[in-house]
RNA sequence: UGACCCAUGGUGUAAUUGGCAACACGUCGGAUUUUGGUUCCGCAGAGUCCUGGUUCGAGCCCAGGUGGGUCAACCA
């Protein structure tokens, strides 16, 4: 083998995360007889936005790499914060990023019972017992980070009593908070979460799927793991704020298997995101409050916001790939996200002509009643794509900001004496311009054409350094295009203890233009339809969008590095 | 003043598990280009938080620091 292929092989090996490699060593040691099952456990209480791409890509992703299964669980063990409306945008977020759970479509809440009895068995086994004191003094009782809890004074109550509060709790005779289920483990632990935790607690509100039946609830880490466990899960992956909830998962593992079997819990870094946040509340409160226009809002963070600002599936999980996992509390560069999406949208989206700031261009010695369709090609990137047709006029517009009266440097665009190409048409030389003498702004530009450098023409072999794009200003459609840029001015909005994470709000986040003009072949452009504007950006059909209204979101600009050398 | 976790170019990750610190993004240059896009080529940028130890050899193992994160909801 020669030393490049060696070389290249080494190259295309993907480097394996820590997770895999502790699921290959599990999977050596013979563990659950060989199988891999994971989860993705959302609770309904909320959109999904990328941070959960990141878990699902994991979940789904390690499943499918060592031929195993992953379920969907939604974690509904909280009735008050919980909302059906939820678990459908939830599947379909999943769905979108293109991960299937089959059949396998679990809830927290179809454990009630079997949670309900393996309390039971705790009390019976006495491991636990029902708490009357309130929440207050339970909270004080657990002691400090550095001083170890008190012992609550039921904890020697009998298992007789402890089964018969239990059960009347359920049946609804005591009130919200009067009583609760602790499990006795240790109240001296330096891990706060070993002393004695709630694991049922009364509540009263109806459940979204159980209704009236529990007046009893299980806490999370009551519910989770042996929701894990009650669906075979081998490999429960979370984030790492669920570290030290590991030796109580473990704990109650260990008190309910009765074989080899058992889940390992796995904790990776979430995703955190340059100039954005990800806190479900903090969402939740810009939503209500107004400050952006719902969860879909495309400056949002969440899947519905990311697909309908234009992005793509696939370069949201090559965005996941990218970053990787570890167990490092990184903070991603939003570029990153950006180049993603570029690098996906630049292989499969049509070039069309948008002019989002017009200036009328008049070719005066272009005939007036003269209209030629030049051909022109769809996608550079991709021959299969084919050609389309637009019309050419004596009167075109083109982006104000591609003229200059006084250009500067390396200004390749339109100026007074200057020559440029529209693109798939002819080379124009600026003639002359005239200006709104009150105002000063330039309001048309007179060019003259040269028949002889019609593009694909042949018959002249005239070059010049800017090619511009245009749209004829007899046929342009008219069109709305909303810019988006960032949702904070700030790298880490939510980071700052001493401020507000609304104090970073980007006042410039949203820009409408009312003005654009098209091309027509846009004309019947559906909703998420995504396009390249040419020498723009990308840019997507808005749902807002009808037959006589139509409305773009940019997506993303391309890379301007004339923008660059300007600063 | 506790327990647990973490620390590698600007950012995010990698390093065949103790053997020449690599990749991506970003940056800067150049070539190509009927998109100032794309593509291609190249430069710069860390000696792996600190101190010590083990070792022929340490980013990796050990000890002690420093810095950061998580944990004291009847939330998940």
């Amino acid at each position: 083998m020669s030393e490049e292929t060696t070389k290249e092989k080494e190259e295309s090996k993907p480097s394996i995360s820590f997770i895999e490699q502790f699921i290959i060593e599990d999977l050596k040691e013979g563990k659950n007889d060989g199988r891999i099952h994971t989860r993705f456990p959302p609770e309904p209480n909320g959109y999904l936005h990328i941070g959960h791409a990141k878990a699902i890509c994991l979940d789904f992703g390690m499943a499918q790499k060592f031929g195993g299964k992953c379920n969907l669980r939604f974690d509904d063990t909280n009735p008050v914060k919980e909302e059906v409306e939820y678990i459908d945008s939830i599947k379909e977020d999943i769905r979108w990023l293109g991960f299937d759970w089959e059949e396998r479509e679990f809830y927290a809440s179809d454990y009630f019972g079997k949670l309900f009895d393996f309390a039971i068995d705790l009390i019976k086994r006495g491991l636990a017992y029902v708490d009357d004191q309130p929440a207050d003094v339970i909270s004080a009782q657990k002691g400090t980070l550095t001083q170890p809890g008190v012992i609550s004074s039921f904890r020697k109550r009998s298992v007789a009593e402890n089964l018969d509060l239990f059960y009347r709790m359920n049946e609804g005779e005591f009130e919200e908070g009067s009583r609760v289920l602790r499990a006795k483990i240790d109240m001296s632990s330096p891990n706060m979460l070993m002393r004695d935790p709630i694991i049922y607690r009364i509540l009263k509100s109806p459940h979204h799927r159980t209704g009236e039946k529990w007046k009893v609830y299980p806490m999370y880490d009551f519910a989770h793991g042996q929701s894990d466990y009650f669906e075979g899960i081998t490999h429960s992956l979370c984030t790492l704020e669920f570290e030290v909830h590991r030796p109580l998962y473990d704990w109650l593992i260990d008190q309910l298997k009765t074989s080899d079997y058992r889940p390992r819990q796995i904790e990776f870094n979430r995703l955190n995101l340059t100039y954005t946040m990800m806190s479900k509340r903090k969402l939740l409160e810009l939503v209500l409050e107004g400050k952006v226009n719902g969860w879909d809002d495309p400056r949002m963070p969440t899947l519905c916001g990311l697909r309908r600002r234009g992005y793509t599936p696939e370069s949201i999980r090559r965005f996941i790939d990218l970053i990787g996992y570890t167990k490092f509390e990184a903070i991603n560069d939003v570029l990153l996200l950006e180049h993603a999406v570029r690098e996906d949208l630049n292989i499969r989206v049509p070039r069309v002509f948008g002019v989002l700031d017009p200036l009328k261009v008049t070719i005066t010695n272009y005939p007036r009643d003269k209209v030629e369709e030049v051909e022109i090609i769809n996608n550079p990137e991709d021959e299969s794509m084919g050609k389309r047709k637009v019309p050419f006029c004596n009167e075109v517009l083109i982006e104000r900001e591609d003229f200059m009266e006084n250009p500067p440097h390396k200004f390749f665009r339109l100026a007074p004496g200057a020559e440029v190409r529209l693109k798939g048409a002819y080379i124009i030389k600026c003639d002359s311009f005239r200006k709104n003498e009150k105002t000063g702004v330039v309001e048309e530009v007179f060019c003259t054409y040269d028949p002889a450098t019609r593009s694909g023409g042949g018959t002249s072999d005239k070059k010049v350094k800017g090619t511009l794009h245009w749209v004829s200003a007899r046929h342009a459609i008219d069109a709305e295009v909303r810019l988006y840029d960032r949702l904070f001015d700030h790298e880490d909005p939510a980071g700052q203890k001493d401020d507000d994470y609304r104090k970073f709000l980007n006042p410039d986040s949203l820009k409408i233009l009312s003005d654009c003009k098209l091309e027509p072949s846009l004309r019947f452009a559906k909703p998420f339809d995504k396009f390249q504007f040419q020498r723009l950006g990308y840019f997507c059909v808005d749902y807002d969008s009808t037959k006589d209204h139509l409305v773009f979101n940019r997506t993303v600009s391309l890379k301007d590095t004339w923008a660059k050398m300007k600063k």
